[in-house]
DNA sequence: CGCGGAGTTGAACGCATTCAAGTCTTGTGG
DNA sequence: CCACAAGACTTGAATGCGTTCAACTCCGCG
Protein backbone atom coordinates (compact mmCIF):
# COMPACT_ATOMS: atom_id res chain seq x y z
CA UNK A 1 0.00 0.00 0.00
CA UNK A 2 1.53 3.25 -1.48
CA UNK A 3 1.93 5.55 0.91
CA UNK A 4 1.46 9.58 0.85
CA UNK A 5 4.23 11.32 2.63
CA UNK A 6 3.47 14.83 4.18
CA UNK A 7 5.51 16.67 2.39
CA UNK A 8 4.21 15.60 -1.09
CA UNK A 9 0.20 16.02 0.00
CA UNK A 10 1.16 19.64 1.11
CA UNK A 11 4.61 20.93 -0.45
CA UNK A 12 4.01 24.50 0.07
CA UNK A 13 2.45 24.29 3.48
CA UNK A 14 4.30 21.84 6.19
CA UNK A 15 8.14 21.67 6.87
CA UNK A 16 9.63 18.58 7.69
CA UNK A 17 10.75 20.01 10.96
CA UNK A 18 6.77 20.55 11.48
CA UNK A 19 5.96 16.57 9.98
CA UNK A 20 8.56 15.53 13.24
CA UNK A 21 6.50 17.56 15.67
CA UNK A 22 2.79 16.14 14.02
CA UNK A 23 4.23 12.85 13.98
CA UNK A 24 5.53 10.55 16.54
CA UNK A 25 7.57 7.83 15.00
CA UNK A 26 6.40 4.78 16.83
CA UNK A 27 3.04 5.51 16.64
CA UNK A 28 1.28 2.41 14.73
CA UNK A 29 -0.70 3.18 11.69
CA UNK A 30 -3.76 1.87 11.46
CA UNK A 31 -5.00 0.14 8.42
CA UNK A 32 -8.61 -0.25 7.53
CA UNK A 33 -10.41 -2.80 6.08
CA UNK A 34 -13.17 -1.16 3.06
CA UNK A 35 -16.28 -0.17 4.44
CA UNK A 36 -14.70 -0.43 7.92
CA UNK A 37 -15.77 2.85 10.42
CA UNK A 38 -12.95 4.64 12.35
CA UNK A 39 -11.93 2.77 15.65
CA UNK A 40 -12.97 4.16 18.87
CA UNK A 41 -10.21 5.12 20.95
CA UNK A 42 -10.05 3.44 24.41
CA UNK A 43 -8.71 6.73 25.99
CA UNK A 44 -10.28 10.15 26.30
CA UNK A 45 -9.16 12.09 23.69
CA UNK A 46 -9.17 10.62 20.31
CA UNK A 47 -6.70 11.44 17.85
CA UNK A 48 -6.65 13.47 14.41
CA UNK A 49 -5.97 11.08 11.98
CA UNK A 50 -3.72 11.72 8.48
CA UNK A 51 -5.26 9.61 5.37
CA UNK A 52 -1.90 8.19 4.76
CA UNK A 53 -3.58 6.09 1.71
CA UNK A 54 -7.33 5.16 0.82
CA UNK A 55 -10.17 7.00 0.45
CA UNK A 56 -13.01 8.06 3.49
CA UNK A 57 -16.31 8.61 3.78
CA UNK A 58 -18.16 11.02 6.42
CA UNK A 59 -21.73 10.49 6.65
CA UNK A 60 -25.06 11.76 8.17
CA UNK A 61 -27.69 9.49 8.68
CA UNK A 62 -31.67 10.87 8.44
CA UNK A 63 -34.34 8.66 10.59
CA UNK A 64 -35.17 6.27 7.55
CA UNK A 65 -31.68 4.77 7.46
CA UNK A 66 -30.98 7.03 4.16
CA UNK A 67 -27.34 8.46 4.50
CA UNK A 68 -25.87 11.79 3.05
CA UNK A 69 -21.87 12.11 2.18
CA UNK A 70 -20.96 15.09 2.94
CA UNK A 71 -17.69 15.10 2.56
CA UNK A 72 -15.02 12.71 1.30
CA UNK A 73 -10.84 12.37 2.70
CA UNK A 74 -8.30 11.64 0.27
CA UNK A 75 -4.78 10.81 0.44
CA UNK A 76 -3.20 13.89 2.36
CA UNK A 77 -6.36 14.77 4.33
CA UNK A 78 -6.40 15.14 7.72
CA UNK A 79 -9.52 14.12 9.84
CA UNK A 80 -11.11 14.45 13.17
CA UNK A 81 -9.46 18.53 13.84
CA UNK A 82 -13.13 19.05 14.55
CA UNK A 83 -13.22 16.42 17.29
CA UNK A 84 -9.80 18.00 18.49
CA UNK A 85 -11.33 21.31 18.74
CA UNK A 86 -14.73 20.59 19.92
CA UNK A 87 -14.28 17.80 21.94
CA UNK A 88 -16.65 15.84 20.10
CA UNK A 89 -16.57 14.07 16.76
CA UNK A 90 -19.62 14.60 14.63
CA UNK A 91 -19.78 12.42 11.86
CA UNK A 92 -20.09 8.93 10.73
CA UNK A 93 -16.68 7.95 8.91
CA UNK A 94 -16.17 4.82 7.15
CA UNK A 95 -13.47 3.81 4.56
CA UNK A 96 -14.57 3.58 0.96
CA UNK A 97 -11.78 1.31 0.45
CA UNK A 98 -8.59 -0.52 2.11
CA UNK A 99 -6.89 2.97 3.79
CA UNK A 100 -4.12 3.34 5.89
CA UNK A 101 -4.19 6.32 8.91
CA UNK A 102 -1.45 7.64 10.37
CA UNK A 103 -2.64 8.96 14.23
CA UNK A 104 -1.11 12.31 15.17
CA UNK A 105 -1.96 12.02 19.36
CA UNK A 106 -4.59 14.77 20.52
CA UNK A 107 -2.52 15.28 24.03
CA UNK A 108 0.45 15.78 21.76
CA UNK A 109 -0.75 18.13 19.59
CA UNK A 110 -2.33 20.62 22.41
CA UNK A 111 1.14 20.93 23.33
CA UNK A 112 1.20 22.91 20.04
CA UNK A 113 -0.84 25.56 20.79
CA UNK A 114 1.34 26.75 22.61
CA UNK A 115 5.03 25.81 21.86
CA UNK A 116 4.06 25.77 17.99
CA UNK A 117 1.69 28.26 17.51
CA UNK A 118 2.38 28.95 13.53
CA UNK A 119 2.11 24.81 13.24
CA UNK A 120 -0.84 25.15 14.98
CA UNK A 121 -2.04 27.92 12.58
CA UNK A 122 -2.05 25.54 9.35
CA UNK A 123 -4.11 23.28 11.01
CA UNK A 124 -6.40 25.73 10.74
CA UNK A 125 -5.87 26.45 7.69
CA UNK A 126 -6.72 22.71 6.55
CA UNK A 127 -9.49 22.90 8.05
CA UNK A 128 -10.73 25.64 6.65
CA UNK A 129 -10.12 24.67 3.22
CA UNK A 130 -12.19 21.52 4.41
CA UNK A 131 -14.64 23.77 4.97
CA UNK A 132 -14.59 25.57 2.09
CA UNK A 133 -15.09 22.21 0.20
CA UNK A 134 -18.09 21.00 2.22
CA UNK A 135 -19.63 24.64 1.14
CA UNK A 136 -18.61 23.95 -2.30
CA UNK A 137 -20.78 20.72 -2.37
CA UNK A 138 -23.73 22.63 -0.93
CA UNK A 139 -23.49 24.98 -4.00
CA UNK A 140 -22.84 21.40 -6.16
CA UNK A 141 -25.92 19.93 -4.63
CA UNK A 142 -28.27 22.79 -4.23
CA UNK A 143 -27.97 24.53 -7.95
CA UNK A 144 -26.67 21.69 -10.40
CA UNK A 145 -28.73 19.24 -12.14
CA UNK A 146 -28.15 15.44 -12.07
CA UNK A 147 -25.28 15.32 -15.60
CA UNK A 148 -23.50 18.63 -14.02
CA UNK A 149 -23.56 17.69 -10.95
CA UNK A 150 -21.81 14.36 -11.30
CA UNK A 151 -19.45 16.23 -13.89
CA UNK A 152 -18.58 18.87 -10.56
CA UNK A 153 -17.95 16.01 -8.88
CA UNK A 154 -15.93 13.95 -10.93
CA UNK A 155 -13.82 17.08 -11.53
CA UNK A 156 -13.29 18.24 -8.26
CA UNK A 157 -11.78 14.44 -7.54
CA UNK A 158 -9.33 14.48 -10.32
CA UNK A 159 -8.20 17.77 -9.29
CA UNK A 160 -7.93 16.83 -5.31
CA UNK A 161 -6.12 14.01 -6.25
CA UNK A 162 -4.10 15.72 -9.02
CA UNK A 163 -2.95 18.33 -6.53
CA UNK A 164 -1.04 15.42 -4.40
CA UNK A 165 0.94 14.05 -7.29
CA UNK A 166 -2.00 10.78 -7.67
CA UNK A 167 -2.34 11.57 -11.01
CA UNK A 168 -2.36 13.90 -13.99
CA UNK A 169 -5.23 15.22 -15.43
CA UNK A 170 -6.06 12.19 -17.81
CA UNK A 171 -7.49 10.12 -15.66
CA UNK A 172 -7.18 8.70 -12.16
CA UNK A 173 -8.33 5.83 -9.84
CA UNK A 174 -11.25 6.48 -7.97
CA UNK A 175 -12.38 3.83 -5.80
CA UNK A 176 -15.77 4.79 -5.34
CA UNK A 177 -19.11 2.74 -6.94
CA UNK A 178 -22.00 4.47 -8.24
CA UNK A 179 -23.85 4.24 -4.66
CA UNK A 180 -20.75 6.11 -3.10
CA UNK A 181 -21.14 9.09 -5.93
CA UNK A 182 -25.11 8.54 -5.02
CA UNK A 183 -24.84 9.41 -0.94
CA UNK A 184 -22.31 12.20 -1.99
CA UNK A 185 -24.23 13.93 -4.61
CA UNK A 186 -28.06 13.25 -3.36
CA UNK A 187 -29.26 11.21 -6.26
CA UNK A 188 -30.16 8.11 -6.25
CA UNK A 189 -27.81 4.65 -8.09
CA UNK A 190 -29.75 4.80 -10.50
CA UNK A 191 -29.55 8.15 -11.71
CA UNK A 192 -26.16 8.20 -10.99
CA UNK A 193 -25.50 5.24 -13.69
CA UNK A 194 -27.54 6.96 -16.42
CA UNK A 195 -25.90 10.03 -15.91
CA UNK A 196 -22.58 8.55 -16.25
CA UNK A 197 -23.82 6.52 -19.07
CA UNK A 198 -24.62 10.03 -20.74
CA UNK A 199 -21.16 11.48 -19.76
CA UNK A 200 -19.66 8.33 -21.15
CA UNK A 201 -21.58 8.24 -24.48
CA UNK A 202 -21.16 11.88 -25.22
CA UNK A 203 -17.27 11.09 -25.06
CA UNK A 204 -16.35 13.20 -22.06
CA UNK A 205 -15.28 10.33 -19.49
CA UNK A 206 -15.43 7.18 -18.38
CA UNK A 207 -15.49 5.76 -15.09
CA UNK A 208 -15.22 1.87 -14.97
CA UNK A 209 -13.65 -0.49 -12.36
CA UNK A 210 -12.99 2.64 -9.64
CA UNK A 211 -10.43 4.26 -12.69
CA UNK A 212 -12.16 7.46 -14.03
CA UNK A 213 -10.84 8.69 -17.80
CA UNK A 214 -11.10 11.91 -18.49
CA UNK A 215 -11.32 11.91 -22.40
CA UNK A 216 -12.29 15.66 -22.94
CA UNK A 217 -11.38 17.51 -19.83
CA UNK A 218 -12.52 21.13 -20.58
CA UNK A 219 -16.08 19.62 -21.50
CA UNK A 220 -15.96 17.85 -17.90
CA UNK A 221 -15.88 21.33 -16.82
CA UNK A 222 -17.89 23.45 -18.68
CA UNK A 223 -21.24 21.33 -18.06
CA UNK A 224 -20.11 20.61 -14.31
CA UNK A 225 -19.47 24.35 -14.14
CA UNK A 226 -16.59 23.59 -12.31
CA UNK A 227 -14.14 26.22 -10.39
CA UNK A 228 -11.56 24.99 -8.69
CA UNK A 229 -10.73 28.47 -6.93
CA UNK A 230 -12.29 26.81 -4.01
CA UNK A 231 -9.36 23.99 -3.54
CA UNK A 232 -6.41 26.56 -2.58
CA UNK A 233 -4.53 24.47 -4.78
CA UNK A 234 -1.60 27.14 -4.84
CA UNK A 235 -0.28 28.96 -7.90
CA UNK A 236 1.79 26.42 -9.58
CA UNK A 237 -1.10 23.95 -9.90
CA UNK A 238 -3.48 26.69 -11.06
CA UNK A 239 -1.40 27.64 -13.68
CA UNK A 240 -1.21 24.19 -14.76
CA UNK A 241 -4.88 23.64 -14.96
CA UNK A 242 -5.48 27.27 -16.52
CA UNK A 243 -2.98 26.01 -19.63
CA UNK A 244 -4.82 22.79 -19.92
CA UNK A 245 -8.42 24.44 -20.51
CA UNK A 246 -7.43 28.00 -21.89
CA UNK A 247 -10.68 30.00 -22.49
CA UNK A 248 -13.04 27.63 -20.74
CA UNK A 249 -12.91 29.13 -17.35
CA UNK A 250 -16.64 29.78 -16.59
CA UNK A 251 -16.96 33.60 -16.69
CA UNK A 252 -19.30 35.37 -14.06
CA UNK A 253 -22.53 35.47 -14.39
CA UNK A 254 -24.35 38.18 -16.78
CA UNK A 255 -26.89 38.96 -14.62
CA UNK A 256 -28.49 37.57 -11.50
CA UNK A 257 -31.83 35.47 -11.82
CA UNK A 258 -34.13 33.56 -9.50
CA UNK A 259 -35.55 29.89 -11.07
CA UNK A 260 -33.45 26.77 -10.19
CA UNK A 261 -32.85 26.22 -13.99
CA UNK A 262 -30.95 22.71 -13.13
CA UNK A 263 -31.38 21.78 -16.68
CA UNK A 264 -29.44 24.36 -19.08
CA UNK A 265 -26.19 23.76 -19.08
CA UNK A 266 -25.56 22.27 -22.50
CA UNK B 1 -30.19 48.82 16.01
CA UNK B 2 -30.01 46.64 18.67
CA UNK B 3 -26.42 45.19 19.23
CA UNK B 4 -24.93 41.77 20.33
CA UNK B 5 -22.36 41.71 22.93
CA UNK B 6 -19.47 39.36 22.81
CA UNK B 7 -20.00 37.51 26.21
CA UNK B 8 -23.86 37.00 25.02
CA UNK B 9 -23.30 35.52 21.93
CA UNK B 10 -20.57 33.21 23.32
CA UNK B 11 -21.29 32.81 26.84
CA UNK B 12 -18.90 30.28 27.88
CA UNK B 13 -16.41 30.73 25.27
CA UNK B 14 -14.75 34.17 24.92
CA UNK B 15 -13.80 36.11 28.20
CA UNK B 16 -14.03 39.89 28.48
CA UNK B 17 -10.10 40.29 28.45
CA UNK B 18 -10.61 38.48 24.98
CA UNK B 19 -12.79 40.72 24.22
CA UNK B 20 -10.56 43.58 24.67
CA UNK B 21 -7.83 41.69 22.61
CA UNK B 22 -10.03 40.67 19.83
CA UNK B 23 -12.30 44.68 19.44
CA UNK B 24 -9.95 47.70 19.42
CA UNK B 25 -12.60 50.05 20.95
CA UNK B 26 -12.10 53.02 18.22
CA UNK B 27 -12.96 50.91 15.31
CA UNK B 28 -15.55 52.43 13.79
CA UNK B 29 -18.72 49.83 13.09
CA UNK B 30 -19.64 49.52 9.47
CA UNK B 31 -23.18 49.66 9.02
CA UNK B 32 -25.01 47.73 6.12
CA UNK B 33 -28.19 48.37 4.03
CA UNK B 34 -30.45 45.80 2.95
CA UNK B 35 -28.74 43.75 0.17
CA UNK B 36 -25.67 46.11 0.12
CA UNK B 37 -22.74 43.73 -0.06
CA UNK B 38 -19.16 43.51 2.20
CA UNK B 39 -17.11 46.57 1.67
CA UNK B 40 -14.05 46.29 0.14
CA UNK B 41 -11.13 47.06 2.02
CA UNK B 42 -8.54 49.30 0.43
CA UNK B 43 -5.35 47.94 1.93
CA UNK B 44 -4.37 44.45 1.89
CA UNK B 45 -5.74 42.84 4.84
CA UNK B 46 -9.27 42.15 5.00
CA UNK B 47 -10.28 42.60 8.41
CA UNK B 48 -12.38 39.70 10.34
CA UNK B 49 -16.31 40.86 10.61
CA UNK B 50 -18.09 40.43 13.96
CA UNK B 51 -21.65 40.43 13.17
CA UNK B 52 -23.03 42.89 16.04
CA UNK B 53 -26.76 42.70 14.27
CA UNK B 54 -28.51 41.72 11.42
CA UNK B 55 -28.11 38.51 8.96
CA UNK B 56 -25.91 37.97 6.25
CA UNK B 57 -25.85 35.46 2.70
CA UNK B 58 -22.93 34.19 1.80
CA UNK B 59 -23.33 33.17 -2.35
CA UNK B 60 -22.19 30.95 -4.84
CA UNK B 61 -22.81 31.48 -8.52
CA UNK B 62 -23.40 29.13 -11.20
CA UNK B 63 -22.81 30.74 -14.78
CA UNK B 64 -26.63 31.24 -15.49
CA UNK B 65 -26.35 33.62 -12.89
CA UNK B 66 -28.63 31.47 -10.82
CA UNK B 67 -27.10 31.59 -7.14
CA UNK B 68 -26.66 29.57 -4.38
CA UNK B 69 -26.90 30.54 -0.67
CA UNK B 70 -24.00 28.67 1.33
CA UNK B 71 -24.20 30.03 4.42
CA UNK B 72 -26.25 32.55 6.60
CA UNK B 73 -24.50 34.53 9.39
CA UNK B 74 -26.79 35.80 12.28
CA UNK B 75 -25.67 38.36 15.50
CA UNK B 76 -22.54 37.08 17.21
CA UNK B 77 -20.85 34.99 14.39
CA UNK B 78 -17.40 35.69 12.80
CA UNK B 79 -16.88 36.37 9.20
CA UNK B 80 -13.88 36.41 7.22
CA UNK B 81 -11.76 34.20 9.43
CA UNK B 82 -11.23 32.27 6.05
CA UNK B 83 -9.44 34.88 4.01
CA UNK B 84 -7.47 35.64 7.27
CA UNK B 85 -5.88 32.67 7.45
CA UNK B 86 -5.85 31.39 3.33
CA UNK B 87 -5.27 34.87 1.97
CA UNK B 88 -8.14 35.01 -0.36
CA UNK B 89 -11.67 35.79 0.78
CA UNK B 90 -13.87 32.74 -1.30
CA UNK B 91 -17.47 33.72 -1.17
CA UNK B 92 -19.90 36.80 -2.25
CA UNK B 93 -21.72 38.18 0.81
CA UNK B 94 -24.56 40.35 1.17
CA UNK B 95 -26.43 41.40 4.07
CA UNK B 96 -29.98 40.17 4.29
CA UNK B 97 -31.16 43.45 5.69
CA UNK B 98 -29.99 46.17 7.58
CA UNK B 99 -26.60 45.04 9.05
CA UNK B 100 -24.25 46.18 11.60
CA UNK B 101 -20.53 45.12 11.06
CA UNK B 102 -17.48 45.42 13.62
CA UNK B 103 -14.02 44.86 12.18
CA UNK B 104 -10.92 42.90 13.88
CA UNK B 105 -7.81 43.92 12.12
CA UNK B 106 -6.24 41.15 10.12
CA UNK B 107 -2.90 42.47 11.55
CA UNK B 108 -3.76 42.63 15.09
CA UNK B 109 -5.26 39.09 14.66
CA UNK B 110 -1.97 37.93 13.44
CA UNK B 111 -0.03 39.06 16.58
CA UNK B 112 -2.20 36.86 18.69
CA UNK B 113 -1.01 33.83 16.96
CA UNK B 114 1.67 34.18 18.92
CA UNK B 115 0.84 36.08 21.94
CA UNK B 116 -2.58 34.56 23.05
CA UNK B 117 -2.30 31.00 20.92
CA UNK B 118 -5.32 29.88 23.09
CA UNK B 119 -7.97 33.30 22.04
CA UNK B 120 -6.72 32.32 18.51
CA UNK B 121 -7.39 28.78 19.41
CA UNK B 122 -10.82 29.76 19.93
CA UNK B 123 -11.18 31.54 16.69
CA UNK B 124 -10.48 28.14 15.02
CA UNK B 125 -13.06 26.38 17.44
CA UNK B 126 -15.93 29.22 16.25
CA UNK B 127 -14.87 28.44 12.36
CA UNK B 128 -14.99 24.77 13.15
CA UNK B 129 -18.84 25.30 13.94
CA UNK B 130 -19.29 26.93 11.23
CA UNK B 131 -17.79 24.36 9.34
CA UNK B 132 -20.17 21.78 10.96
CA UNK B 133 -23.22 24.21 10.28
CA UNK B 134 -22.11 23.51 6.47
CA UNK B 135 -21.94 19.71 6.41
CA UNK B 136 -25.05 20.23 7.76
CA UNK B 137 -26.70 22.10 4.93
CA UNK B 138 -25.54 18.99 3.19
CA UNK B 139 -26.87 16.79 4.52
CA UNK B 140 -30.30 18.93 4.33
CA UNK B 141 -30.13 19.60 0.62
CA UNK B 142 -29.58 16.33 -0.33
CA UNK B 143 -31.46 13.78 1.54
CA UNK B 144 -34.51 16.19 2.72
CA UNK B 145 -37.91 16.75 0.36
CA UNK B 146 -39.18 19.85 0.47
CA UNK B 147 -41.14 20.55 3.52
CA UNK B 148 -38.94 18.46 5.47
CA UNK B 149 -35.87 20.93 4.17
CA UNK B 150 -37.77 24.48 5.32
CA UNK B 151 -38.74 22.70 8.71
CA UNK B 152 -35.24 21.66 9.06
CA UNK B 153 -33.83 24.70 8.00
CA UNK B 154 -36.41 26.97 10.19
CA UNK B 155 -35.37 24.82 13.27
CA UNK B 156 -31.81 25.77 12.82
CA UNK B 157 -31.91 29.23 12.80
CA UNK B 158 -34.40 29.22 15.53
CA UNK B 159 -32.30 27.55 17.50
CA UNK B 160 -28.81 29.46 16.23
CA UNK B 161 -30.93 32.67 17.26
CA UNK B 162 -32.19 30.69 20.65
CA UNK B 163 -28.08 30.07 21.54
CA UNK B 164 -27.60 33.89 21.39
CA UNK B 165 -30.56 34.58 23.51
CA UNK B 166 -32.39 36.45 20.41
CA UNK B 167 -35.53 34.14 21.21
CA UNK B 168 -37.26 31.67 22.93
CA UNK B 169 -38.47 28.55 21.13
CA UNK B 170 -41.89 29.84 20.24
CA UNK B 171 -40.52 32.59 17.91
CA UNK B 172 -37.96 34.61 16.31
CA UNK B 173 -37.92 37.48 14.22
CA UNK B 174 -36.26 35.79 10.95
CA UNK B 175 -35.83 38.77 8.20
CA UNK B 176 -36.08 36.60 5.22
CA UNK B 177 -37.74 36.46 2.58
CA UNK B 178 -39.08 33.33 0.37
CA UNK B 179 -36.38 33.91 -2.18
CA UNK B 180 -33.48 33.88 0.79
CA UNK B 181 -34.97 30.56 1.93
CA UNK B 182 -34.88 29.28 -1.52
CA UNK B 183 -31.40 30.16 -2.50
CA UNK B 184 -30.68 28.55 0.64
CA UNK B 185 -32.25 25.61 0.33
CA UNK B 186 -31.84 24.89 -2.94
CA UNK B 187 -35.47 25.08 -4.04
CA UNK B 188 -37.45 27.78 -6.17
CA UNK B 189 -39.38 30.31 -4.24
CA UNK B 190 -42.78 28.97 -5.44
CA UNK B 191 -42.11 25.60 -3.99
CA UNK B 192 -40.65 27.36 -0.79
CA UNK B 193 -44.06 28.99 -0.80
CA UNK B 194 -45.80 26.04 -1.33
CA UNK B 195 -44.12 24.32 1.91
CA UNK B 196 -44.65 27.21 4.16
CA UNK B 197 -48.65 27.34 3.51
CA UNK B 198 -48.29 23.25 4.06
CA UNK B 199 -46.65 24.31 7.37
CA UNK B 200 -49.19 26.84 8.08
CA UNK B 201 -52.22 24.49 7.60
CA UNK B 202 -50.83 21.58 9.31
CA UNK B 203 -50.48 24.04 12.24
CA UNK B 204 -46.82 23.84 12.89
CA UNK B 205 -45.31 27.30 12.42
CA UNK B 206 -46.08 30.60 10.22
CA UNK B 207 -43.77 32.62 8.66
CA UNK B 208 -45.11 35.71 7.69
CA UNK B 209 -43.40 39.64 7.52
CA UNK B 210 -40.44 38.21 8.89
CA UNK B 211 -41.70 36.91 11.75
CA UNK B 212 -41.51 33.13 12.35
CA UNK B 213 -43.61 31.68 14.68
CA UNK B 214 -43.76 28.14 15.91
CA UNK B 215 -46.80 26.49 16.97
CA UNK B 216 -45.63 22.74 17.55
CA UNK B 217 -41.75 22.75 18.01
CA UNK B 218 -41.77 18.94 18.33
CA UNK B 219 -43.63 18.83 15.04
CA UNK B 220 -40.95 20.80 13.43
CA UNK B 221 -38.33 19.25 14.62
CA UNK B 222 -39.76 15.43 13.67
CA UNK B 223 -40.95 16.16 10.02
CA UNK B 224 -37.93 18.10 9.72
CA UNK B 225 -35.69 15.31 11.13
CA UNK B 226 -34.02 17.80 12.79
CA UNK B 227 -31.07 16.91 14.90
CA UNK B 228 -29.23 20.08 16.86
CA UNK B 229 -25.73 18.47 18.18
CA UNK B 230 -24.04 19.88 15.43
CA UNK B 231 -24.67 23.66 16.50
CA UNK B 232 -22.87 22.71 19.79
CA UNK B 233 -24.95 24.68 21.48
CA UNK B 234 -23.52 23.56 25.12
CA UNK B 235 -25.23 21.40 27.68
CA UNK B 236 -27.19 24.35 28.69
CA UNK B 237 -29.57 24.94 25.86
CA UNK B 238 -29.24 21.18 24.95
CA UNK B 239 -30.60 20.42 28.11
CA UNK B 240 -33.60 23.12 27.50
CA UNK B 241 -34.39 22.03 24.06
CA UNK B 242 -34.67 18.12 25.54
CA UNK B 243 -36.64 18.88 27.92
CA UNK B 244 -38.96 20.64 25.63
CA UNK B 245 -39.18 17.97 23.47
CA UNK B 246 -39.23 15.10 25.32
CA UNK B 247 -38.61 12.05 23.57
CA UNK B 248 -39.50 13.69 19.81
CA UNK B 249 -35.22 12.83 19.56
CA UNK B 250 -35.04 11.56 16.19
CA UNK B 251 -33.55 7.94 17.17
CA UNK B 252 -31.08 6.02 15.18
CA UNK B 253 -31.90 4.58 12.27
CA UNK B 254 -32.47 0.74 12.50
CA UNK B 255 -30.88 0.00 9.13
CA UNK B 256 -29.74 1.42 6.13
CA UNK B 257 -30.97 1.78 2.97
CA UNK B 258 -29.45 2.55 -0.18
CA UNK B 259 -33.03 4.72 -2.30
CA UNK B 260 -33.35 8.60 -1.50
CA UNK B 261 -37.55 8.63 -0.60
CA UNK B 262 -37.38 12.35 0.35
CA UNK B 263 -41.61 11.80 0.39
CA UNK B 264 -41.26 9.40 3.57
CA UNK B 265 -41.49 11.87 6.73
CA UNK B 266 -45.64 11.76 7.54
C1' DC C 1 -22.34 -24.05 -7.89
C1' DG C 2 -24.81 -20.37 -5.65
C1' DC C 3 -24.60 -16.14 -3.44
C1' DG C 4 -24.14 -11.12 -3.07
C1' DG C 5 -22.65 -6.77 -4.66
C1' DA C 6 -22.15 -3.70 -8.48
C1' DG C 7 -23.76 -2.20 -12.65
C1' DT C 8 -27.44 -1.71 -16.31
C1' DT C 9 -31.86 -0.89 -18.46
C1' DG C 10 -37.06 -0.16 -18.92
C1' DA C 11 -41.43 1.74 -17.45
C1' DA C 12 -44.51 4.31 -14.37
C1' DC C 13 -45.06 7.55 -11.02
C1' DG C 14 -44.64 11.86 -8.58
C1' DC C 15 -42.38 15.76 -6.67
C1' DA C 16 -40.51 20.01 -7.96
C1' DT C 17 -39.90 23.23 -11.60
C1' DT C 18 -41.59 26.33 -14.87
C1' DC C 19 -44.70 29.62 -16.76
C1' DA C 20 -48.30 32.56 -15.93
C1' DA C 21 -51.46 35.52 -13.78
C1' DG C 22 -52.91 37.33 -10.11
C1' DT C 23 -53.06 40.01 -5.01
C1' DC C 24 -51.03 42.69 -1.56
C1' DT C 25 -47.82 45.80 0.39
C1' DT C 26 -44.42 49.40 0.17
C1' DG C 27 -42.23 53.31 -1.41
C1' DT C 28 -41.94 57.08 -4.81
C1' DG C 29 -43.18 60.97 -7.33
C1' DG C 30 -46.70 63.71 -9.49
C1' DC D 1 -53.71 62.52 -1.83
C1' DC D 2 -53.47 59.45 -5.49
C1' DA D 3 -51.08 56.99 -9.35
C1' DC D 4 -47.75 54.14 -10.30
C1' DA D 5 -43.93 50.87 -10.03
C1' DA D 6 -41.43 47.36 -7.77
C1' DG D 7 -41.05 43.67 -4.93
C1' DA D 8 -42.93 39.96 -2.03
C1' DC D 9 -46.30 36.69 -1.74
C1' DT D 10 -49.94 33.56 -3.66
C1' DT D 11 -52.24 30.31 -6.64
C1' DG D 12 -53.23 27.31 -10.82
C1' DA D 13 -51.88 24.31 -14.59
C1' DA D 14 -48.56 21.90 -17.48
C1' DT D 15 -44.24 19.97 -18.03
C1' DG D 16 -40.31 17.20 -16.94
C1' DC D 17 -36.53 15.59 -14.24
C1' DG D 18 -35.47 12.32 -10.99
C1' DT D 19 -37.25 8.67 -8.21
C1' DT D 20 -39.08 4.22 -7.57
C1' DC D 21 -39.84 -0.48 -8.65
C1' DA D 22 -38.44 -4.28 -11.09
C1' DA D 23 -35.80 -7.38 -13.71
C1' DC D 24 -31.61 -8.70 -15.50
C1' DT D 25 -26.40 -9.20 -16.42
C1' DC D 26 -21.84 -9.49 -14.98
C1' DC D 27 -18.26 -10.59 -11.90
C1' DG D 28 -15.67 -12.13 -7.74
C1' DC D 29 -15.75 -15.25 -4.20
C1' DG D 30 -16.96 -18.86 -0.80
Amino acid sequence: MAEMPLEQAWPTLFTRTEQRLLFRANDPATSLRSRQGLPCSSDAAEPVWYVADGFLGHYQLDRAGRRQCVGISVPGDFLGLSALMLGRSDRETEALGPALLRPLSAARLRTLEGAAPETFGKLWQVSLIDSAISRYWIYRIGRLGGRARIANFLAEMLMRLHARGLCGLDGVDLPLTQTDLAEACGMTPVHVNRMLGELRQDGICTLVHGTLRIQRLAELVRIGQFRWDYLHLGRDLDGEIRDRLRGVTAGGPAVLRTGLGRGIPP
